[in-house]
DNA sequence: AATTTGTTTTTTATATAAAAAGAGCATTCA
DNA sequence: TGAATGCTCTTTTTATATAAAAAACAAATT
């Protein structure tokens, strides 16, 4: 049956808002409310009779009115918050780079299944949607075999990756003064400072601010089918890096010098420097990972 | 339950293999057969009960022998020889590029299950495999949309095309004259003349011709990302142009010429030259797919 | 009259079940 | 002894069933 971690967020969520509000205040219509926590009038009721029967509020036909405010133990357990996809994506992802899965590995599905406490459909769809990130390969037989990090998986993403991003920073550059990519740029260097500010409690995150960044960037050519490359990217930063914390404070803390660079390169208005700058910062990412996998 | 399209295909399959022998003739072993038809020995099983059944062949023990030469009628039909997925993929396209479907629909995924005769797990299949094909997009609510051809998509797609295209050329005329590409390419050279000489008659299945000069050049730079979008070039030229038969004719005889022009350029071994009558094709082809588009 | 709520109908996500196809092992035949 | 066969066990594919969530519609309220 679908799970329902939907219902979950949006409660904890409504938990939230009466957090900021008190006693005795009233809640706002369902329709307001759907609206609010962006999902369906029916999820919103099944928020608010749970709410009532926790006597947390009261529903005396259409006046709703906050009884008390939320405690700690009234939020539901981050158990089943993620949605099973994504669940079965971050299991799946650190099986692939983990241990038990080397390149060339015949993927058993009915036993993913089992590992990961989800059902084959799951695994499937799953498997399906990497497929795409060149990770996996199908054989003739139907199953699915791993093909892993290689060096020439490596080459072929960071050349794919070079030529789209070269063509973006050349269209960057060339952008009006008032295009709000640039204020989205000066407010991703500003993030980049405070984390360089506060970068020994920080470097952790450091792959979603990685990620936003290149995106950003790669907007100014707006293009759909960049999607499985900035996915891959994304996941592989992620989940890859992960089983990898070797010099990963010298590896985070230079990139983000280069990004800084970067952003310079790209303010200054000159091509060729942008150019630049981009080229030094996606052959040390290359190299990076290069060695990273020689290491593992 | 799962279709037995692949037992259909190769019992028709040993069909043709009996069909060159005759009667009292020893057929191979079963991991012999297997190995033929390119299944598991299961299968072959079933096509040798099957077989026997019918009082085609005679099984005693391990001595298998044909009694006599198969008819017409001994052929399973052609109703259920295409795999599900595929079925579903036709069925799908033909639908997305039809008239029941505009650019902006809201997709229904019963109503379509219902309509192809499938359940709802193959469409949903067939829509997670579409999805990266940048012609649908899922909203919120997890429901499908579809985006339709439009000009940006178009104009996407064939930005994303040239720039690996051009890298592709740089590489082809440097290859070595020992490649093994460069003789695909005569090889293939040879199957445009012979299109030609035989237009009238054959210009209907130009699509497949088009998609595997353009799948040669490409493997110059072998890259696994571009799976996509010669998928999606793949898919558009053969669905799109179904329904849109205007002009037909002048558009796959002018495409040949350039085909032709494209491969001298490459031979000749002069980059600019090849560049340019790249160039050239793929300007055709976008603007070709623009006025198509618009004439709808 | 425009919202809001109560209720019903659709649609989607996921697990389960069953057929098809593959893989492996013991036995048999040449 | 080595390959072929018979049989059993897995794994994959697909349909179906059901809960969650959305959408639609009718009645009620301000």
């Amino acid at each position: 049956m679908k799970t329902n971690a939907l219902f979950k967020r949006s409660y904890n969520q409504a938990l939230d808002m009466l957090a900021g509000a008190g006693e005795g205040v009233p809640l706002p219509s369902e329709p307001a409310m759907a609206a609010t926590l962006g999902v369906s009038r029916t999820t919103v009721r099944a928020v608010l009779t749970a709410l009532a029967m926790r006597e947390i509020i009261t529903i005396d036909g259409r006046a709703k009115t906050q009884l008390r405010l939320p405690k700690r133990n009234d939020y539901l357990a981050d158990a089943d918050l993620e949605p099973l996809a994504d669940m079965v994506e971050r299991k799946f992802m650190a099986w692939l780079v983990g241990p038990d899965c080397s390149p060339g590995h015949v993927i058993n599905g009915l036993d993913l299944a089992r590992q990961f406490g989800v059902s084959t459909s799951a695994i499937r769809d799953c498997l399906n949607k990497f497929s795409h990130f060149g990770l996996l390969e199908r054989q003739s037989n139907g199953r699915w075999r791993t093909l892993g990090l290689t060096v020439e998986f490596v080459a072929e993403l960071f050349d794919m990756r070079e030529l789209i991003e070269f063509r973006a920073v050349d269209r960057f550059v060339a952008l009006s003064k008032d295009d709000p990519l640039w204020s989205e740029l000066s407010l991703i260097e500003k993030e980049h400072h405070a984390f360089l500010d506060d970068f020994d409690r920080r470097n952790r995150d450091f792959s979603d601010l990685d990620h936003r960044f290149h995106k950003l960037v790669d907007s100014a050519v707006p293009n759909r089918f960049l999607g499985n490359i900035q996915g891959v990217m994304s996941v592989i930063f992620h989940y890859h890096y992960q089983w990898n914390k070797k010099d990963e404070v010298d590896r985070n803390h230079r990139a983000l010098c280069e990004h800084l660079a970067y952003i310079d390169g790209l303010k200054s208005g000159d091509p060729s420097r942008a150019r630049e700058a981009c080229r030094l910062h996606l052959h040390t990412a290359r190299s990076t990972m290069l060695t990273s996998i020689n290491v593992i």
